[in-house]
DNA sequence: CCAAATGTATACAGATCGGTGTATTTTTAG
DNA sequence: CTAAAAATACACCGATCTGTATACATTTGG
């Protein structure tokens, strides 16, 4: 048995709370609470609510981005499928019963101004996803990848 | 002297501070400092935090509306001039040097779930400014007035 | 002018917040 | 097996939160 697996737990429970009721609207005690963990446990792992704030974050980011990259290059060699199938992920998250929003916009409109750091570790994310799209994008060849990977970012934003 | 003007205060402080902070991000006995006033004044006025918010909401929704309209319906006759002229206004809404983003978005983000009463607000409202952009879109000719006025309404969320 | 409404000042209640101290038990690794 | 790391249980701290009590001053409307 790894030794994270408790600490696994707290993320994902963390990251759940957060997205439904938010990152003020959350306390440390629910989190420990919904995860079956000690809130002295918690602490041992990330040392402060911001802490655990930032390793969710990082973390969403990088499985979400493991995820989309996964599917999507398995999913055909010809980058306008690819590009199709990107919509396709997105339509399929906001159709989901448990679709709460997205965690990265959410730092930017709940801890902009109080943490920056939080807020730049938000920033990139958004920034690392239009830049798969607008790869995708340029590989197939369209004309302004730049705006089209932008546009599609923005459409997420409405179905909240 | 009218005897809503410090109910017109804290309106207007509670406004500003919700935008930038939050609005779990941002104590009542914060409010009643900025707009100058005794917190039980506020409490006699309001009743209580979410009933602050509520007024907070539907007044800014309302001064919102009033003024946009205005704007636009005094600019031109022209409907193709008043859709370009709601574009500038919220250009420079983006480009002023206070924006923080959007105050029905924000609620959206951060009290869905504990209010479903603020959210439906906040819904109502991003809905009715949505309606008057299709109404005009929609009297300009424009093919699908409906796509048109969501995708203006998507552009916003990005500048944040 | 006078009563009612509104505002001020201040202290306080009860709950929750993020975070810690400490002693005990369980789990892991060599 | 054993020692260190990790997790538990639980009380506790100071700060902050929403909301109230009380007593006094000011403004307003009829």
């Amino acid at each position: 048995m790894r030794t994270s697996e408790k600490r696994d737990q707290i993320l994902a429970a963390a990251d759940n709370l957060f997205v439904k009721q938010g990152f003020n609207g959350t306390g440390v005690d629910q989190i420990a609470q919904e995860s079956g963990v000690t809130k002295r446990t918690l602490y041992r792992h990330f040392g402060s609510k911001d802490g655990l704030i930032r390793d969710v974050l990082e973390q969403h980011h990088k499985s979400m981005m493991d995820s989309i990259r996964a599917d999507v290059f398995s999913y055909s060699k010809d980058p306008v499928k690819r590009l199709e199938r990107c919509f396709e992920l997105y339509r399929q998250w906001f159709g989901s019963a448990t679709f709460s929003g997205c965690i990265f916009i959410k730092t930017l409109n709940e801890l902009s101004g109080s943490s920056p750091e939080l807020s730049r570790i938000a920033q990139d994310a958004k920034t690392a996803m239009r830049d798969f799209i607008r790869e995708i994008a340029a590989l197939g060849g369209a004309c302004e990848p730049e705006q089209l990977a932008e546009r599609l970012q923005l459409l997420l934003e409405g179905a909240i």
